[in-house]
DNA sequence: CCGTATCCCACCAGATACTG
DNA sequence: CAGTATCTGGTGGGATACGG
């Protein structure tokens, strides 16, 4: 019944490219420190257009990561936070993004040590 | 001196890409189970190109995550197994992916749950 | 067996403009 | 503020064929 990301049939493909997708990751990042609005996460998320983000949101709302509410005012306000098991994907996608900071250096070096191509 | 993925110009957006690109992920899923030849590497990752199986082996071996063995025979092998470094990104992957594997059915279940769009 | 070389296209994603 | 609409192009990636 678990899933098999190697079978290119298996749903779990999908899941995975929604949760590793270029915007994906930095939004579960985002909403990993705390709720935000879609304001915020525009701002937080350096580089991402509306559009990307407005899409990202979906996909990740679609699989029940992330929870969408509307605070009717005006103007109007729409804030994200991730749901439970939002919650769990993304402490796992923090732990890869945190160890990737964190040992950059080192990895930009052994970049360097490449040979010419 | 650590990276920052939610600055738009950071080298650490790079290496993230790399490590959750399609292939990258599962390659690394792949070889945090065992060291693989290029031919079982193929076979292991259904639905991928050898042109992007290379293609990602090259860049996760830039980054210093993979390393490629040439054992001089006839005909030729090529062996990939990954760093040390390799086996710590790799951990953090291994766990995303045995994640939603597990958690599958509840993901699909949402997304049946999805209104019309 | 392990790739590289070419060709080609879908679609991801950016830019810009517009709306409730 | 929080999006959608439209247009457009770059590129990730597939298919096929060939070479060391």
């Amino acid at each position: 019944m678990a899933g098999d990301v190697f079978d290119k049939n298996c749903p779990s493909r999908g899941v995975l490219e929604h949760v590793t997708s270029r915007w994906g990751v930095l939004v579960l990042a985002a909403l990993g420190e705390r709720e935000l609005r879609f304001g915020e996460l525009h701002r937080r998320i350096g580089g991402v257009s509306q559009k990307m983000l407005a899409q990202t949101l979906r996909t990740l709302a679609d699989d029940g990561f992330v929870e969408r509410t509307v605070i009717p005012a005006a103007p109007p306000q729409v804030s994200y936070r991730l749901t439970e098991t939002g919650e769990q994907v993304a402490g796992h996608v923090v732990g890869l993004v945190g160890w990737i900071e964190q040992h950059l250096p080192e990895i930009l070096a052994a970049r360097e040590a490449t040979p010419a191509r």
